[in-house]
DNA sequence: AGCACGCCGACT
DNA sequence: GTCGGCGTGCTC
């Protein structure tokens, strides 16, 4: 007899522990044993978990008695070694547990848990002849017990490799996994028109129409005979389904439509179309680029050739897009794939559509707003290498994570987002500088995009570690706004204010409105909800879990927190003065819209915010509404100001610039900067020039000197200085430490112990520890712990050394029930 | 992260 | 006398 060997594999678990786990593999699967394979795995006391094959090695485990592997769910891997190694990369620079990075990693439908139940397809219609005995066997196993687990089903099959029988079930719809249920089911489908069945031939068609028009009474189901024959839905014996919208929108009307199919003219059914190509023919006709865009073109190409990343710094409005066009194409002809990062918000807007026109369904839409199944779809495309689909992919941060076989180019689109860094659930990452580790497996370029950079990005360009290319000319010759500020406190001493409006901005409101003209207000979110207090002695509701103020909701007039779900209704009087006059104070987006209403009777007024978008489609909506000009006035936060191009703007409104600038985060300036930049790039039309004005207490500030002269460099240059005097990126690499515990004395001094274990290896580099801006979330204590290292150090040094002092600490008995949440990078 | 084990307060 | 609170420790 043959030799058998005892192997077995390293697993990793999604649990955040950052060791792998060792498994025996049974004789019997090990053919089935490769890396990169799920596999179900006995964990703890009586639970199975599916983890990924890591490693295959034939060392027996010391100290431990390993379990054995209980299950192999896939016959081929289901992650390619580059994403691996980016998993690794991402788990080591971050320092989170690779059990983490496979969460964020993995679409939820391929972490199939032992408890994963299936189910009858709700949809099967019953014919079983193509069935295998053993897919058979769990069919009737269904019928009888409705749903089952992976585990019941390898008992009743006798077999442990059993995902060949799940996959083939699934894939020939006799059954489902509860997931899939729970996520309703819906496979996407509408309805469609044809000629029924009588009327397939030339005869009978020419009969029909004759028929139709001989009587007048008809004539609108004439009509709808005509469109479909127009559009295409019968030629010469072949009959094409049409949708029936398209139907409708080209002038058929509905109920005539009805009638036909109660005539059994027309058959009317439902038909899926596929979840993602919805009508994408390719449409490469594109406009032309102009000189500017022709020639920063060429720069790009030029500095490919000897840098792998090229930042292209174009001012808002140049035309980033059509040179994105034009190096996706590039790629594309090579057979390559294109990876194309946004921020999330920015995935909604018009850029999708634009690039979808431009490329048909080769373009693929990866993002949290989507179904699993679509995503799974693209995942399972890239995986395996199907090169007719999803060439090119766009999504937000969590792209970075698909299995790409031949990238080419990269784009990151508003490189200087913060949202392209994670913060919550761990692995912290940042997609941005993810994808730039991802470029190097594959050889790949990177291209990143912002009219105002990063101060990290432009830094690397300046260096010459980064190409640059400038495009400072808007597209079409239309010109920057014109900047202009409003004086609060010259305006609170005149008295000119009119409430929270500065009579300046309000005589321009007033102006634009004159001029059929629309204008989009800003209001950064941040520390700006509306918030009761109490005139006579200052009290205000605070949270009972977190220490943080509660904001007021007009809409459904409770009083929230932010940080966790609580919620109470507003107090009728002053629980500490027994006082009843309570008030609104700060402004939020609410209230401004309330105030808009008084200070300019009959405006249309609108807010966008994250509140009016939490519904799948408002955000389009309400974008929609605004291009239609049933819209006069766009009141929002920070979603103003991502790529949205309107016609018609003339005027941009920041209400409060102050409290930007004044935020206690080593960015804020930069922020402000970029946030100001941004929307006011909004403001402005084809003929003429745009309007912004902001209000401040400090026109004279720099920022707001910079941004009034779109000096990016200027602020850059302004900006270095201080993050080189005090010691911040881009000079120096941040690592966040913040603890958490219930109880603030043990968390005190349990934050001394580790910072003094610190700052015995990284000395003055250690700052801290004190209380964050929120001192207690969900009844937890916080305190953070910052480090400051020089760029030029070894970072796998100092996270090994990190790390060391963070098992040291935890080593000693009382301080194990301390979290601490390391952010590596932090925006 | 789950999950079980374990030691102290208000209840049939 | 118990049920259950969440502190602590482990998971191949």
């Amino acid at each position: 007899m043959e030799e058998r060997k005892t192997y077995f594999v390293d697993v990793i678990l999604p649990v955040p522990i950052n060791n792998a786990f060792t498994y025996r593999v049974p004789f019997e699967m090990n053919e089935h044993i490769k890396t990169g394979v799920r596999v179900v795995v006995p964990f703890g006391r009586s639970k199975l978990q599916t983890g990924i094959i890591i490693k295959i090695h034939e060392k027996v485990p010391e100290g431990y008695q390993s379990k054995y592997v209980e299950a192999v769910l896939d016959d081929a891997p289901i992650i390619t070694g580059k994403q691996f190694k980016l998993w690794n990369w991402i788990s080591e620079y971050y320092m989170a547990p690779l059990g983490d990075v496979m969460n964020a990693a993995l679409p939820s439908n391929f972490k199939l848990g032992s408890e994963t139940k299936v189910l009858l397809h709700p949809e099967y219609e019953g014919n079983l002849d193509r069935l295998t005995d053993k897919e058979y066997q769990v069919f009737e196993a269904l019928e009888i017990q409705n749903e089952l687990d992976l585990k019941e089903i390898s008992d009743i099959l006798g077999i442990k490799t059993i995902q060949p029988v799940i996959k083939s079930l699934i894939e020939k719809r006799v059954i489902i996994t509860q997931e899939d249920l729970k996520q309703k089911y819906a496979p996407k489908t509408q309805l469609f028109v044809e000629f029924a069945k009588a009327y397939q031939s030339d005869e009978q068609i020419e009969a029909l129409i004759k028929v139709y028009s001989e009587n007048a009474r008809k004539k609108k189901q004439l009509d709808v005979l005509l469109t479909l024959l127009k559009l295409g839905s019968y030629k010469q014996g072949e009959s094409t389904p049409i949708l029936r919208s398209e139907l409708v929108e080209h002038g058929a009307s509905a109920s005539s439509i009805n009638t036909l199919n109660k005539d059994e003219v027309l058959e009317i059914k439902r038909l899926e179309i596929s979840r993602l190509a919805e009508g994408s023919e390719a449409d490469s006709s594109f406009k032309s680029l102009s000189e500017a865009q022709q020639s920063a073109l060429d720069e790009i190409r030029t500095s490919f050739i000897e840098k792998d990343v090229t930042l292209l710094h174009g001012v808002t409005g140049s035309g980033k897009t059509e040179i994105y066009v034009e190096l996706i194409q590039e790629q594309l002809d090579q057979g390559k794939q294109v990876l194309f990062l946004l921020p999330e918000i920015a995935l909604t807007t018009q850029l999708i559509q634009r690039l979808q026109r431009y490329f048909g369904d080769k373009v693929g839409v990866y993002h949290s707003r989507f179904n699993q199944n679509e995503r799974v779809e693209i995942w399972n495309s890239l995986l395996h290498n199907d090169t007719t689909k999803f060439q090119i992919v766009l999504g937000a941060r969590s792209a970075v994570f698909l299995p790409f076989r031949n990238l080419g180019l990269i784009i990151v689109d508003e490189e200087h987002e913060s949202s392209f860094k994670q913060y919550d659930p761990s692995p912290r990452y940042n997609g941005r500088d993810t994808a730039i580790v991802l470029r190097a497996f594959h050889d790949a370029k990177v291209l990143l995009g912002s009219a105002t950079p990063a101060m990290e990005t432009f830094f690397n360009a300046e260096e010459g570690k980064y190409g640059l290319v400038s495009l400072d000319k808007r597209f079409g010759d239309l010109m920057m706004p014109e900047i202009f500020t409003a004086n609060l406190k010259k305006e609170k001493r005149d008295k000119t204010m009119q409430s929270d409006f500065s009579g300046f901005l309000v005589e321009h409101m007033k102006e634009a409105l004159e001029n059929k003209e629309q204008i989009i207000l800003f209001q950064n979110r941040r520390g700006y909800n509306p918030v009761w207090a109490c005139e006579v002695c200052g009290w205000n509701p605070h949270c009972k879990n977190c220490d943080v103020s509660l904001t007021y909701h007009k809409n459904s007039n409770i009083l929230k927190c932010h940080y966790c779900s609580y919620f109470t209704p507003p107090v009728g009087a002053c629980p500490k003065c027994q006082s009843n006059r309570l008030k609104m104070i700060g402004f939020g987006t609410e209230k401004i819209e309330d105030e808009l209403s008084i200070i300019l009777p009959g405006v249309r007024v609108q807010r966008l915010d994250l509140d009016t978008t939490r519904q799948k489609n408002s955000y389009e909506n309400i974008l929609r509404d605004f291009d239609d000009r049933k819209i006069d006035i766009l009141v929002g936060t920070q979603m103003v100001t991502k790529g949205l191009d309107f016609d018609n703007v003339s005027l941009v409104g920041i209400l409060d610039a102050d409290m930007m600038l004044n935020r206690p985060d080593f960015r804020a300036f930069e922020r402000s900067y970029q946030l100001m930049s941004q929307v006011s790039g909004r403001s402005g039309r084809k003929t003429k020039r745009g309007k912004v004005v902001i209000q401040t207490y400090d026109p004279d500030h720099w920022i707001i000197q910079h941004v009034i002269n779109h000096d990016f460099i200027g602020m850059y240059k302004n900006e270095l200085i201080e993050r080189k005097n005090y010691f911040y990126p881009p000079f120096y690499k941040m690592i966040n430490l913040t603890l958490k515990h219930r109880d603030p004395n043990k968390l005190e001094m349990m934050a001394a112990d580790l910072a003094d274990r610190l700052v015995a290896v990284f000395g003055s580099r250690v700052l801290g520890p004190e209380f964050p801006v929120v001192k207690r979330i969900q009844n937890s204590y916080l305190k953070v712990i910052r480090l400051k290292v020089e760029r030029e150090a070894s970072h796998k040094k100092v996270k090994k050394l990190l790390q060391q002092k963070i098992d040291d600490f935890y080593s000693v008995a009382y301080n194990k029930s301390v979290r601490i949440i390391i952010d590596v990078d932090p925006s």
